[in-house]
DNA sequence: TACGGCCTTGCAAACGTTTGCGCCAGACCC
DNA sequence: GGGTCTGGCGCAAACGTTTGCAAGGCCGTA
């Protein structure tokens, strides 16, 4: 048993000395360390004397002292950490949503221990194993798969509380915070409808995530209702790649029904792999065909063409989820309602009327 | 002192059950709770018998059991936790960089903690303090400025290991794993003098990050040996932004000299700031003028003109630095010596010969 | 003066793990 | 058969905090 403040450096210069307790802290103020403790925790610091607490708090200062979080966290039960589990921090829709609760939460004095999946299931159920070692307060998951209610359960069952970003799985009662994907479709096909488009093609993502649904079914409905017509591509790879919107585009391409004037793509991503494959063919956007995207990604602005896209509001997203977390974990009573937010359309040049309208 | 598990959710289903602890698969096994403690630790499951050992361990297994970390971080002094300080979770530099930080620490049995500055020093210092207290084990600081020596001089001198990735500062003596910058800047100037520039421009980021004083240097002394001449335009706001840029570039053309045609960016962001501000005075890029930038933003191919751009090696950046990090846990010698990686230039449209060569 | 009620403070038992130490039993040697 | 060694295990003390409980002092009131 070395003590601490060792450190793997090897080089023990004078100066590294070792981690204040309050033990020291009480020595040197001429109290008991309970009285210290309390002094310093503003809960209980009215249960001490105004003088001695002034004086302990001075002391503590002065010492340099920082409470342990970890001996604070064994014995409270609360590590004042909420894990939050990412899909893929290359994301550019994450890094918002995570700014949104990263400073949510630590208003509230609770850190964030941001872990990745890499969109991997099995790496989900281990993470999660390791989250649960290490007493996270709460979990919130923005990356969740339709086959991961199972773990998300298990997970409930421990009694940490569980909220659901971005994502969510029907059937799992949980609460769930997540784009109004079904508008963000929708307003893509009234925008496409509007242009006059009356064939249209539907780009989808893969069938394991739930919004993908959500959008499908809320692009569907409205051109139907709009009286056009349309045709489905469904991607079995992984989501939103550059590569699944060629392949998609390609297979479009070479079947035999006649071309779609206006597509919609589940990620703006897809939508460039689309566009390179069609510019290959010698098609050209927005002349020969519309585009919208979705995500509105960084730039898209410098694209060529610039890109029609459905942007959603993230770091709102982000800071509600995280307010929501706040509220459950310090007040104990009725399980949050979900929320939906909703998305705007971001109308640019890859976008408009159909050739054979002009 | 209520029992744990009771969670926040005010729901409390007869399925929560209460933590497993040593003590509840020492009495399920019929041993004393520092067998079971022996038994669960490869590097103490030797002085258990084999037998008794193969016994906890599936008793063990079929309670539940998981090692509550915070427990274990309190007493042995390691909470197995590397914190990682960034700047900016918006900028794509940084996901390829965890991502290789992530999967090495992990492979240690390492959690990175990520938290972000968002480039505010006196965050920096706050998040330092929380660190300390949370007992990480070691610090990763991905966004040095020049003004942070004194902060990590002062938690290096609490004994915990600190290494610095893509950012380093002169002076402050802790090992960094960085960009070679210089060979940076030098790439951008051989390319624009290969291609017969004479008069360049040189749109540099904040004067506080070292590695834009490297790219600079790099570039100024290639251009110089090459015998052309450079005008230099400081930014003074935040790191690369669109914003900073084009205001440079609108200082350089509101300038009464001749305008440089090959311009080096110290971003990419600004070079598109520059190229927005350029394109509305009438100036066509590559015709008018080439660019450079630096970072080598993702989907640069779609951006028009395509960016010319020097690559960084991040995940491999990051990758190198989680390795150091883990040696230096592990094994407490000698301190581990810097390295600088190379960061490659990718050619694309938006550089060319000059105007007045052709 | 006696007594009940504060306000302050100290005491000590947790929280769940790790680990030095020491005990016991069996094996082995002479 | 007595001694030593060793493998396996239990005991209990930590790690640094939090927090019921109770003791002591002070005040006011009867």
């Amino acid at each position: 048993m070395q003590p601490r403040g060792g450190g793997a450096s090897g080089r023990k210069k004078p100066g590294e000395r070792r981690i204040v307790t309050l033990e020291d802290v009480a020595r040197a103020a001429g109290v008991h360390y309970s009285t210290v403790s309390r002094a310093l925790d503003p809960a209980t610091a009215r249960q001490v004397n105004v003088v001695t607490g002034k004086r302990v708090q001075a002391v503590a200062k002065q010492m340099g002292y920082h409470k342990d979080m970890v001996a604070s966290g064994l014995k409270r039960g609360r590590t004042h950490t909420v894990a939050v589990v990412v899909g893929d921090l290359g994301n550019p829709n994450v890094a918002p949503l995570l700014r949104g609760i990263s400073n949510q939460l630590e208003a509230a004095g609770l850190m964030p221990l941001i872990v990745e999946t890499q969109n991997d299931p099995a790496r989900l159920e281990r993470i999660l194993n390791h989250l649960l070692s290490r007493r996270v307060d709460a979990v919130i998951v923005t990356a969740a798969r339709l086959g991961d209610g199972p773990t998300l359960r298990r997970i409930r069952r421990r009694g940490i509380p569980v909220v659901l970003a971005v994502q969510t799985v029907p059937g799992v009662r949980l609460p769930a915070f997540t784009n109004d994907d079904i508008l963000g479709g929708s307003l893509a096909a009234q925008h496409l409808l509007a242009l006059g488009h009356r064939r249209v093609a539907q780009l989808r993502g893969p069938a394991d995530i739930y919004s993908c649904h959500q959008r499908a079914q809320g692009f569907s409905q409205t051109i139907a209702a709009g009286g056009a017509t349309e045709v489905v591509l469904r991607s079995t790879g992984p989501m939103g790649t550059a590569e699944e919107g060629g392949r998609l585009m390609k297979q479009l391409l070479d079947s035999k029904r006649a071309m779609p004037t206006g597509i919609f793509a589940h990620h703006d991503l897809m939508a460039f792999g689309a566009l390179s494959v069609a510019e290959e063919r010698g098609l050209v956007c927005p002349r020969d065909f519309s585009m919208v995207g979705y995500n509105d990604l960084p730039n898209l602005e410098r694209m060529v063409p610039p890109l029609t896209s459905v942007r959603l509001p993230r770091e709102e997203l982000g800071r509600l989820t995280a307010e929501v977390m706040v509220e459950m974990l310090s007040s104990a009573n009725r399980p949050p309602a979900s929320r939906k937010l909703a998305p705007t359309l971001v109308v640019r040049q890859s976008t408009g009327p159909p050739r054979d309208s002009r």
